[in-house]
DNA sequence: TATATTTGCTTAAACGTTTAAGCAAATATA
DNA sequence: TATATTTGCTTAAACGTTTAAGCAAATATA
């Protein structure tokens, strides 16, 4: 194996200080321009790469950021991923992404991992399961910068980035009702969870504001799986007076609900209006198209980099807790626009 | 901040060196059961967290396997990648997930971030766009190791998984043939990469093999994009002597043709059959539903983290190529089914 | 011309581990 | 009982950087 070249190696070369050429690397004002360029060059010929980890050791920063999303095979995580790692990366960080699967213990190994990896901070979107807080307590109590994005709850009194999920819901009713819908059920996510709470809670002063019945029995709580969005389905088409309309918190969900429609030969949006949630990719590519909301997910990817980026800049006082909150935007497709 | 814990606090507590520790917490066999114990009772109470950094450092091993796939919201790539990680988790690895989304300059920007971070080896599926190999072939140089999986290239001449891309291909026509069709088109990929020149010849190949006309004018190569898909139907749709079967090499440009044939009234599979490749998730999920080829992403995933983990066993006598080719499965739907 | 400041480096220690070498005590072997 | 082996540790160096402290030479200032 071929021996890496090292910092030594290049003083050796130069008849200088190890010191001196670790200065010339990073643009000391201390060291001469005529060293500096002869550091660099010889750096080049014997192909000098750093060695991370013992920069890493001795500085105390990795220069890594630790991202943790439920999965990344969805448009939205990928794409808030694809958009902080540009920022991040152009202040010098890497990133490191895991995958929860939307189960608590994942979760949990997921943040041994990243402290293990001694990350400089992490960016998370918490897992459907997770209720108990206390592994991103020990992430907090490290003094380990923290944001989460999307899914996070308010307790953990750390920076979150997300849309306005109360105002989408009546973004949702209020086109519902302009179509001419009467009754208008929702598929929700978990009560428990801050942003189904929140679209739950639009969704009913919604109703309200348009004095539409509030009926028990469209309000259903679900995992927002595609499975439990078929069987959430099948149960309000059971009903002795169906809703005729169909808000899903998630499109997955939604795409369960779909299928269940289609395969029933209900015609959407004439028989029941369709409306979804997070515009995954394959929302414009059913028949018809499903309606959605849009999350502005590369602005939201942006802006937990950023975030994250101030945290490190002024150390010193940190806690000034940001909360982002982005308007979300209704994708009007077929599913759902009568006229 | 607080103080993190290191070996050192405990070797205080316990009087004993540093050194004990070290090896206690390893299960040194030259460490006393006693010891043992009381150093791991003792590193439980005071929190301690191995410094990963350190232990890298000294030992030249991160514990860190690379990985880059062209994009991670795809079916394919994001269950190989589970599957990998599950693997290589059990062997005490972690992995950097990059992605290149197509690019072959951010595959080499990934390249550099990987080998930067120190990263024991490294697992890729290559873009589209790469055809220079020069910065897999630094990879190779320092000794790093390093696997292909799916999108490969022969002449770099280094392990690889992947499937039976010749044989997927007739298996395809086969099927078709079944159905009756007798003009058959292939939208491929380029040439120049290995998998969908084997594609291919396997189209080609299996013609012949039915008696089936070769006309040149229903053979395209394309970029295999949902928008290219959609063009290259267009141009079939425009032949005078029109195909009653098109087999797609990706699914997203199958699902481009797809829009293209909804749109125009024609009917699947009755006018035209339509077959993809990669069994995404929406092939099931549009109506009518589409033919498609799983490649076995989860063995995929797992056979490439074992043959990492081969690499780093044996690392005398490492250089027995690996070539594993698994046979894929052809999953029959709605798009190619008359009967 | 005498003193102060700046420039351009060196020296030495440190980050938190791991590991080769070695040593005394305990145990086994002849 | 004398020697050999094993057990259970310690000591010291090392991995490749960064950085505080310091020093001589060069330059600026009074």
């Amino acid at each position: 194996m071929k021996k890496k070249t090292t910092i030594k190696d290049i003083a050796n070369v130069l008849n200088i200080s190890a010191a001196a050429v670790s200065k010339a690397l990073h643009d000391d004002s201390r060291i001469s321009d005529k060293t500096k360029k002869a550091v660099k060059q010889v750096a080049k010929n014997l192909n000098y790469q750093p060695n991370h980890l013992a920069s890493a050791l001795r500085s105390g920063k990795s220069n890594l950021v630790g991202v943790i999303v439920p999965r990344t095979n969805s448009n939205f995580f990928s794409s808030v991923i694809q958009n902080m790692e540009e920022v991040l990366n152009k202040a010098g960080y890497n990133i490191i992404i895991t995958q929860s699967n939307e189960s608590y213990k994942k979760e949990c190994a997921n943040i041994d991992t990243l402290l293990f990896t001694q990350v400089d901070g992490i960016i998370a979107s918490m897992a459907n399961e997770t209720v108990d807080l206390s592994y991103y307590e020990k992430v907090k109590s490290k003094g380990i910068p923290l944001i989460l994005f999307d899914r996070g709850e308010n307790d953990l009194n750390v920076d979150y980035i997300g849309i306005n999920d109360y105002n989408s819901s009546h973004m949702i009713v209020e086109h519902l009702v302009k179509q001419g819908c009467k009754r208008i059920a929702h598929i929700g996510g978990f009560k428990r969870t801050r942003i189904f709470n929140n679209r739950i809670r639009g969704y009913v002063d919604a109703l309200e504001k348009y004095n539409l019945p509030q009926d028990p029995e469209l309000l259903i709580e679900s995992s927002l799986t595609t499975e439990e969005g078929r069987e959430k389905m099948i149960e309000l088409l059971a009903l002795k007076n169906r809703p005729d309309a169909v808000y899903v918190a998630g499109d997955y969900a939604a795409l369960g609900a779909f299928q269940v429609l289609n395969e029933q030969n209900i015609r959407m949006p004439e028989d029941i209006a369709l409306v979804g949630f997070g515009n995954e990719a394959f929302t414009a590519m059913v028949s018809p198209t499903i309606t959605s909301i849009e999350q502005h997910s590369s602005e939201i990817g942006q802006q937990a980099a950023k975030t994250f980026l101030k945290h490190v800049k002024n150390e010193s006082f940190t806690q000034t807790l940001n909360k982002i909150i982005l308007n979300a935007e209704l994708i009007i497709r077929d599913s759902s626009k009568k006229q």
